[in-house]
DNA sequence: CCTCTGATGGTCT
DNA sequence: GACCATCAGAGGT
């Protein structure tokens, strides 16, 4: 996809990128993974986000342009990954909470032996980032760049009444805010509660 | 089915 | 030193 396309508001990237192919290349082989699952990050008020409390080093990808990935470090053992939005001023991302795995399903179940789904999704940001393959040295990368080992493929947008909606996962702040977004019936998507703080009703 | 917990270290106050 | 945008496995409150 073009930076163009990607230098939108991080609420509207979050429905645009369902659907939409992340490919990554190593030299252990290709994964390439449908979009199942996201969740939007925006601004300096949402007090959720990372940005909620102003520049660091680590948030500095969120901060703009659009189009790169922002990896970060979690729990002590875990990365997850967004996609940079439209800064404009302010800083904003989609993290990459699921997927479907279309091509290295093989490469997917090496990288994680363990996980739920054997290979064929990649259910959790944590689990999508490491079947990626992604870790710290991919912060920053350009997703719009042709050179760049991650990159990003545009799919159809997908229509209103199949995307589902409901609070961001794992964040105690802004329960009541609905930017988390998911394709409706996707296998990639858990039904699974967790801790009893998911609650969610697909459109159609 | 469900809930709870240990693992493990970077980041920021 | 508290707080994590988590995961997988164990065990039944």
């Amino acid at each position: 996809m073009t930076r163009a396309e990607l230098a939108i508001d991080p609420v509207d990237l979050a429905r645009r990128l369902l659907g939409c192919v992340v490919e990554s290349r190593s030299e252990q082989g290709v994964v390439r993974l449908r979009l199942a699952e996201v969740e939007a990050y925006r601004g300096l008020d949402d007090p959720a986000s990372h940005c909620y409390r102003g520049r660091t080093p680590r948030n500095e990808v969120m901060w703009g342009p659009a189009g790169h990935l922002y990896v970060y470090f979690v729990y002590g053992m875990h990365f997850c990954a967004n996609i940079v939005g439209l800064t404009d001023g302010q800083p904003g991302a989609v993290l990459l909470r699921a997927g479907e795995v279309v091509e290295g399903a093989e490469l997917a179940r090496l990288r994680r032996p363990t996980a739920r789904g054997r290979g064929e999704v990649a259910r959790g940001p944590a689990v999508l980032t490491s079947v990626l393959g992604l870790d710290r040295a991919h912060n920053g990368a350009d997703l719009t760049d042709p050179e760049s080992s991650v990159r990003l493929f545009a799919a159809d947008p997908v229509p209103e009444d199949r995307i589902a909606t409901g609070p961001r996962v794992g964040v105690a702040a802004a329960m009541d805010i609905p930017w988390r977004f998911w394709l409706a019936g996707s296998p990639a998507v858990s039904t699974y509660r967790r801790g009893g703080r998911v609650r969610a009703r697909a459109n159609g």
